[in-house]
DNA sequence: CACGTATTCAACCGGATGGTTGACGAACGT
DNA sequence: ACGTTCGTCAACCATCCGGTTGAATACGTG
């Protein structure tokens, strides 16, 4: 797991680590704070906000002997233009497959090449 | 690994899995042709495939002995709709920090409550 | 200083993951 | 019917991952 986006998608691949987030989303926590919802260890959860701030989701400052995490924003960005990219490609491609079923449901003026091999 | 979004978002933790999503994108592929740029074997492809499957990325029909691997748009809107919701939460917040931190550089009109811990 | 609280580090464990090789099944082409 | 091509299944291996417990660190308070 080397780039970031393989960190992001791998962080998030956790319902753990998503319900932290959403929790996140709503204002910033401590690390106990984030544990008491869950019934496994605080070094768990510690583990779990590791992996978050390793992805760039979450950062983590310092008050006292707490550790305040914070949701951060940008990291968001870098996955919705992922995922909007390919999203509108397969859509895109979902409809034109759909004009081509209309062409050959009621194939008046067909002039599609014949068979192009999808490569 | 349970839910489907889990499965989605750990599905595309992988960079070769991505790739394939990649060029799944531009049109329906076999194995081998998928297979082709990666130095890894066909089994190895194989199995990255059924991965994307089971999360619902991709579907395969088949053709002859070929088995054509054609991508689905559905998926994506799910993992869009997550993405989206929280990064418009986070970015709401970071706005809002914005116009603390302005109030309390030029605090006229100071009317906000004494610390109130974010909890 | 001594103590409690909050968090992390280190070592360990079982199960998943990504890769390999080898064998098999299914569908052409001749 | 035979061999070839395409793909999957099975077994194996090293590594990663999420969890544990126990010890260490960092900070505030008596």
């Amino acid at each position: 797991m080397d780039d970031e986006l393989s960190r992001v998608f791998a962080a998030l691949a956790d319902p753990t680590r998503r319900d932290m987030v959403a929790r996140l989303a709503t204002g910033d926590a401590t690390v106990s704070e984030l544990a008491e919802p869950y019934d496994v260890s605080v070094q768990a959860v510690s583990k779990h906000l590791k992996v978050l701030e390793e992805a760039g989701l979450v950062s983590r400052s310092r008050d006292a002997q707490r550790r305040p995490v914070h949701l951060e924003a940008q990291v968001f960005d870098l996955m919705t233009r992922w995922v909007e990219r390919y999203r509108r490609e397969a859509e895109a491609r979902y409809r034109r497959l759909d004009a081509v079923l209309a062409e050959m449901t009621h194939p008046q003026d067909t002039h599609h090449a014949d068979e192009e091999n999808v490569s």
